[in-house]
DNA sequence: TTATATTTGACAAATAGTGTCAAGACATAT
DNA sequence: ATATGTCTTGACACTATTTGTCAAATATAA
């Protein structure tokens, strides 16, 4: 079984990349997500984790699809929970079953 | 396709199933895991999550196999963190390929 | 140099997690 | 009824983590 990891763009690297090809400065975007430029600076060298509502903010103000920079950022949430558990594979798939089970029997309150 | 999902067992009933079944009393648990018995209540409950920490001590003293209590520990807090998310799919199987990437990049700092 | 952009670190503020405790609820026995 | 034992509930304090602010340091370009 052959594998091929060619490279992982990190969630930082992402929006760093995209806020470089529009010409934006940290500053200008900071603006826009009204924040400090130290944050977003941190952020793209993934020294800062941003939180949803900021994902929200950076998807509109860099043209990013919604979709795709929120399942990186929960997709990096979890990773980073059980990237020391050795049984990583077990619990993703029990991960798989609650889902289900939540999405199945929502609760509405 | 058919599916069957009987029941999904919480952490916490997991807990109290194994607790009562062995006769033991909140405060006999909690003395041996070394917390209130109010918290180890609520814990069987879900109104509070248990820490690591705790699931290995709570897998020795109630003899629960410590990878079973691990994994559902672990996958219950990935499940609540993308429950209402609409690609949790999508984000399960990112999160598989960073698990990977991780692993076989392990930085050794 | 000067000006602008980014990075870094120290710190404060806000939020979330954890522990302690006592009163309330509930069942059972006397 | 009271007394006893177990469990539950909520208020509160303490700690840790996250998040925000700011200024100095560094880098880059003109």
């Amino acid at each position: 079984m052959s594998r091929h990891i060619v490279q992982m763009e990190t969630i930082g690297q992402i929006i760093r990349n995209k806020r470089e090809s529009l010409g934006l400065l940290l500053r200008q975007v900071a603006a826009s997500l009204d924040i400090d430029p130290a944050i977003l600076s941190k952020i793209e060298r993934n020294e800062r984790r941003p939180n949803k509502e900021l994902i929200l903010k950076l998807s509109e103000t860099l043209d990013i699809d919604k979709e795709e920079l929120l399942a990186q950022y929960i997709s990096d949430k979890i990773a980073y929970d059980i990237a020391d558990e050795n049984c990583a594979d077990r619990v993703l798939k029990l991960a798989e079953k609650k889902v289900q089970y939540l999405k199945t029997h929502s609760v509405s309150n």
